[in-house]
DNA sequence: GCTCACATGTAATAAGTTACATGATTTC
DNA sequence: GAAATCATGTAACTTATTACATGTGAGC
């Protein structure tokens, strides 16, 4: 299916009324973010695409103080109806880019204080992320079968990699260990995967990212 | 880190040499496949700049027969610091695409039938992916502890989708029965929902696939 | 006779991101 | 007085995909 911008807002627009802003914040924040993307700059321009094709319309609401009007769209009959005729072919493959994985791979490359660091940060990453799927679920419980899907899909699989990185944190370190330095160099095997924390102390090491 | 293609080919030209077609391999069916992408229009490309950038080199190597010459490149001694400090920046947020799971959040719009065909369809997808996983690592088992992690991983949470798919599977199917049609029913075609039955019309929608 | 695997590369095109441009109001 | 939230939109830019262009030998 052709899953753009466009089919996006037409389903977001099939849940209810909307502006450009609302779409944006429930691509980042709310149940979609976890397998879409979508900025401003791809937004906007399908919404003029939307209304051009008759699938959507506008109403303009002059907020009550001098705020920019809101754009506040609909979706159509026909909008709809192409909805429908989107979701009825067949999804793209997934797809899944995770430079962490990547790192990960190459982890014989790297300073093993750093591995711990960037391994911690994104465990935390990944919890943050259950947290806010779940705070969302318990502000608002969707009652809609798709929408409960996708959640406890989401939960399911979160949760299954922040138990998988825990499980095997230590044991990854170790084997670090005794393998790295290899590809690093002599200087680094005087520094050893300390048993307590490695966490901690991420501030010593800073990267600044070009 | 700047996880481009190039970033990428550095990595795996690491491991030792390779070809463009070689690395194209590894992208599309190896361990790599399940957390990027990249094509032969930028790998090509990339493999030249890492040439001008002197962070590798090639030799070419006449084939035996008529074949066309095999370019192998090699990655230099700037070639791994360059890849040391690229794997040494934090790494970019996960980005991860799912038709399907837009396709599930937007189910009542699906006709039933075909919801349950798509629905297996991706089930044997993800199977498939986990079985090739599976025969890799059979194939060759990754004694680098990097790789090693990376391949269970993916074989973690593939088999929890799998296992959550196949799971949920009947209650899904069941539930969208219950709340089923209603946002199918006007528009698609003037005949009206009976109300006793949302699947039923399901027949006349075919779409052409494998 | 056809398609697949090997093998390299380019050009047109698609799709979306980032940064910019603008501006009021509320919270820290 | 600085930052965040609300709010819309455009233009330049990046990045990678698709299709093309070219060619052989092996298996079905």
């Amino acid at each position: 299916m052709g899953m753009n911008v466009r089919t996006l807002c037409l389903g977001i627009l099939s849940m209810g009324d909307a502006t450009g802003y609302e779409i944006r914040k429930r691509v980042e924040e709310g149940a979609f973010s976890h397998f879409i993307d979508a900025s401003y700059g791809s937004i906007y321009p399908a919404l003029a695409q939307l209304l051009k094709e008759g699938l959507a319309t506008v109403r303009t609401e002059v907020a009550e103080e001098g705020r920019p009007p809101r754009k506040v769209y609909s979706i159509t009959a026909q909008g709809r109806s192409a909805l429908a005729q989107a979701l009825a072919t067949d999804p793209a493959r997934d797809k899944f880019k995770s430079e962490f994985l990547f790192q990960m791979m190459f982890m014989r490359c790297i300073d093993p204080a750093h591995l711990a660091v960037i391994y911690d940060a994104y465990i935390e990453e990944q919890e943050r992320e259950l947290q806010q799927l779940e705070e969302e679920m318990r502000r608002c419980p969707p009652e809609d079968a798709g929408a409960r899907f996708v959640a406890d899909y989401g939960r399911t699989m979160l949760g299954t990699a922040i138990r998988f990185l825990k499980e095997r944190r230590e044991e990854m370190l170790k084997a670090f260990a005794q393998e790295g330095g290899r590809a690093l160099g002599a200087e680094v095997d005087g520094a050893e995967a300390d048993g307590g924390d490695a966490a901690g102390q991420g501030a010593g090491k800073r990267e600044d990212e070009a």
